[in-house]
DNA sequence: CGCCTTTGACCAGCGC
DNA sequence: GCGCTGGTCAAAGGCG
């Protein structure tokens, strides 16, 4: 560790360090598995780790702590004040041992005093925690259901007033009904298609058909906006509803870059690897993985390291959980799954502006730059959220004119309350500095890249523009939770459009107008009833209410409490909850903001104070989200990467001296990657001797791994030119990256 | 022994 | 039809 000397005021900061380095800092475990307050790994610490959940850098108070023991005032680890004092007095040599003595006594009863002060309020902080959490889960369960069903009944009235139309889609509906998988991925090609600018009717969405007796729904996918007329209209026939929108749900996708050595970002969710490719034009290769936290759970998610960047991970999320989520999970499940919900339900009420324009409206500002990106393009529907930018870019943002607008003080959809993503990823994301700059549209083009070139979106229409200063100004706030919300919410806008067909200015002039047909009548103060046509909601602006429910559940403005806004002409982002204002967002969430799943932060970090921490050197959780099974599949998401005994979770576990040489070797390391990680072989956990070994024992292995590593350098050249050895991903080379970055950051 | 990773095989979509 | 590519399956083996 004295490679790494730091200043004094990282003395006081290295409690925190340790922390993030022991799986106590999990916080599924924290919160899940060990009940607030108890002491696992030893009093001391775990007071100073109550602590640190308040603390800076400069916390005086976490100082304090350490001199619990009288022993301790020799160490000298950040107790300098106390000694310094201490050593003033004898030097003075008025005042006596014992009284010396006393003084301290006094003074360790006022700081204990003090401390269990804390630690209470820490205990209720983090009960209180736990059950807005479990709240929330509870919620946002109840809103997809919710949803599900105002779908249902939406499309039943959409049914009744628009019969003529049915019966014109029921004369087509005759012809051969494809299948849902087959159309949706036909669909997101259809949907490119249209974005070339082809003018869509999309007078005829989310209509029902009857057929036979049967009810058949039509879905409102982009496929079905961007039917020609020699295609054939899609049908689902309402038994496979829930498995259509499961699938349809799959097809949406959330791609998280950040810039990690670890393996695998931190999730909070159980993986199991079920496969792992070469991608083209990546030298580093594909690792699929499935959720494993309940049977059947169709989440599944690629890891992949960005081709241009290898220290840039690049996570892709696709589908929900059939499951309960440890809070841990919830903020990354949570973000796909109503990145998936919203899109779905998007495009099938996108129709009447479900999905509150209003802010989207709002905030159309010009441009900025790129935090989150959404590329409508084939094969999926995906967001990539970008945690890798440079802190000065958030700066910039911070002084640009967005303040004072309602977007930069409300936070987007509790749909995608990305706790966990504060408490891991998005704290990783923090310690990596990679802050939010904005949010960029991008209509990625090419088909296959699930992410989109790095800075290469290219605004397509002044919506486009539009979009994008709307999520950037909602981003503007420099905090992950609202990035990945703002994320969400621009899927919404986007969803709005692009299932619409073409993001052009007159779909969005259309259904701006559309908005306009609600009438509002006052009933009562602050009481609402918002009509239009056959729909009659009640919004109670007080109570933050809205019968249609979307408000009541989110707290977020729907479009017929914007109507009611509207008509007291006042600001409707006023009606956004507190609960999303900044300050409760960060007093709730900042002592859970620390850089758990991101070991290149903790790397540079003393083990030395790993003492107390006896399970984070065995569990390996800390490298990934405390759930027991993650450890080796952090191992393997990495690939080969964990090859040279290099891995995330080793490295949590002995970050001292060899982790350090590591670094300092550098190019040995590198050559040594280069040597045995296009082997691929499984050479888990195992040191660089026993792999050796392993290698000369196995001869079949040998010649397979060469197999595939003559493909892997074919790839490589037909893609881009090769750089670093299949995998380069946990490189040490890249945790020199990273260390060098922390310490010139900090 | 069960869970997990590895990895070759297989399949489907797509372009030529 | 063929090859390429992305995605998945499943047998084999490792690991705790
Ligand atoms: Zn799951």
């Amino acid at each position: 560790m004295t490679k790494f000397s730091f200043g004094p005021t990282l003395d006081t900061s290295e409690p925190l360090v340790l922390l993030n380095k022991s799986s106590r800092w999990n916080p599924f475990a924290m919160v899940q598995n060990s009940p607030p307050h108890v002491a696992v790994d030893g009093h001391d610490r775990k007071v100073l780790a109550e602590m640190d959940l308040f603390t800076t850098k400069s916390n005086s108070l976490v100082v304090k702590k350490e001199d619990f023991h009288a022993s301790d005032l020799d160490v000298n680890t950040g107790l300098d004040l106390l000694t310094r004092v201490s050593g003033d007095r004898s030097s003075a040599g008025d005042i006596s041992l014992k009284s010396d003595e006393n003084r301290y006594t006094n003074k360790l009863a006022k700081i204990q005093n003090e401390l269990e002060k804390t630690n209470l309020e820490n205990q209720r902080l983090k009960e209180m925690y736990l059950q807005v959490s479990n709240n929330y889960n509870a919620l946002q369960l109840q809103f997809v259901a919710l949803m599900q069903q105002e779908q249902d009944v939406r499309n039943e009235i959409i049914q009744k007033q628009e019969q003529k139309v049915d019966n014109l889609a029921q004369q087509v509906s005759v012809a051969v009904p494809r299948q849902f998988m087959e159309m949706t991925s036909h669909g997101s090609s259809s949907e490119e298609k249209t974005l070339s600018g082809s003018g869509l009717n999309t007078a005829e969405l989310s209509k029902n058909v009857d057929i036979d007796g049967k009810t058949v729904r039509r879905e409102d996918t982009p496929d079905s906006n961007v039917w020609t007329s020699n295609k054939v209209p899609r049908l689902v026939v309402p038994e496979n509803n829930e498995q259509t929108n499961d699938a349809t749900m799959r097809k949406v996708r959330v791609s998280v870059r950040a810039r990690s050595e670890a393996p695998m970002i931190t999730d909070g969710c159980q993986w199991r690897k079920y496969g792992q490719k070469m991608a083209k034009g990546n030298p580093c290769p594909r690792a699929y993985y499935r959720c494993t936290m309940a049977t059947g759970c169709p989440v599944r998610k690629q890891v992949q390291r960005w081709a241009d960047d290898q220290t840039i991970l690049v996570t892709t999320y696709e589908g929900t959980h059939n499951h309960p989520l440890p809070p841990a999970a919830v903020a990354m499940a949570s973000t796909t799954s109503a990145a998936a919900t919203m899109l779905l339900s998007g495009s099938m009420s996108s129709s009447d502006g479900y999905m509150n324009p209003n802010i989207l409206a709002q905030a159309i500002r010009p441009g900025s730059s790129s935090i989150a990106s959404i590329s409508a393009s084939a094969p999926f529907p995906t967001i990539t959220l970008d945690l890798t930018h440079p802190p000065n870019t958030l700066q910039t943002l911070n002084a640009t004119p967005f303040e004072g607008h309602p977007s930069s003080q409300y936070f987007q959809p509790p749909s995608a309350m990305p706790l966990q993503a504060f408490q891991q990823g998005g704290a990783a994301a923090l310690y990596n500095q990679s802050r939010f700059s904005g949010l960029q549209f991008s209509q990625d083009k090419s088909s296959n890249q699930v992410l989109p070139q790095n800075h290469q979106s290219q605004p397509q229409t002044s919506f486009t523009n539009s979009l994008s200063a709307a999520t950037a100004a909602i981003t503007a706030d420099p905090n992950f939770t609202a990035a990945l919300a703002a994320a969400i919410t621009s899927i919404m806008g986007v969803t709005i459009f692009s299932y619409l067909g073409a993001p052009n200015v007159k779909e969005l002039e259309r259904l701006k107008q559309k908005m306009r047909y609600w009438s509002v009548y006052p009933c009562g103060d602050n009481m609402f009833e918002v009509r239009k046509g056959d729909e009659s909601f009640g919004v109670n602006i007080e109570a933050r209410i809205c019968s249609c429910n979307w408000y009541t559940l989110s707290g977020i403005p729907c479009v017929h409490t914007v109507a009611a806004y509207g008509f007291i002409k006042k600001e409707p982002a006023l009606g956004v909850s507190p609960w999303y204002s900044k300050r409760m967002w960060q007093n709730s969430y900042s002592h859970f903001i620390r850089p758990v799943g991101d070991s290149a932060f903790v790397f540079p970090k003393d083990g030395g104070q790993n003492d107390g921490a006896s399970g984070a050197g065995t569990s390996g959780v800390a490298a990934n989200d405390g759930v027991s099974g993650e450890g080796p599949s952090g191992v393997g998401a990495g690939s080969s990467s964990v090859g040279q005994g290099s891995s995330g979770v080793q490295m949590e576990q002995s970050v001292t001296e060899d982790t350090i040489q590591d670094c300092d070797a550098i190019p040995t390391q590198q050559s040594n990657t280069k040597k045995t990680i296009p082997t691929q072989q499984s050479n888990k956990k195992k040191t660089v001797a026993q792999e050796v070994a392993t290698m000369i024992a196995a001869g079949t292995l040998k010649t397979a791994s060469l197999k595939r590593r003559a493909k892997s350098e074919r790839i490589a050249k037909k893609g881009k030119p090769f750089k670093f050895p299949a995998d380069g991903s946990g490189s040490t080379a890249d945790k020199a990256w990273d260390v060098d970055e922390v310490l010139a950051e900090d």
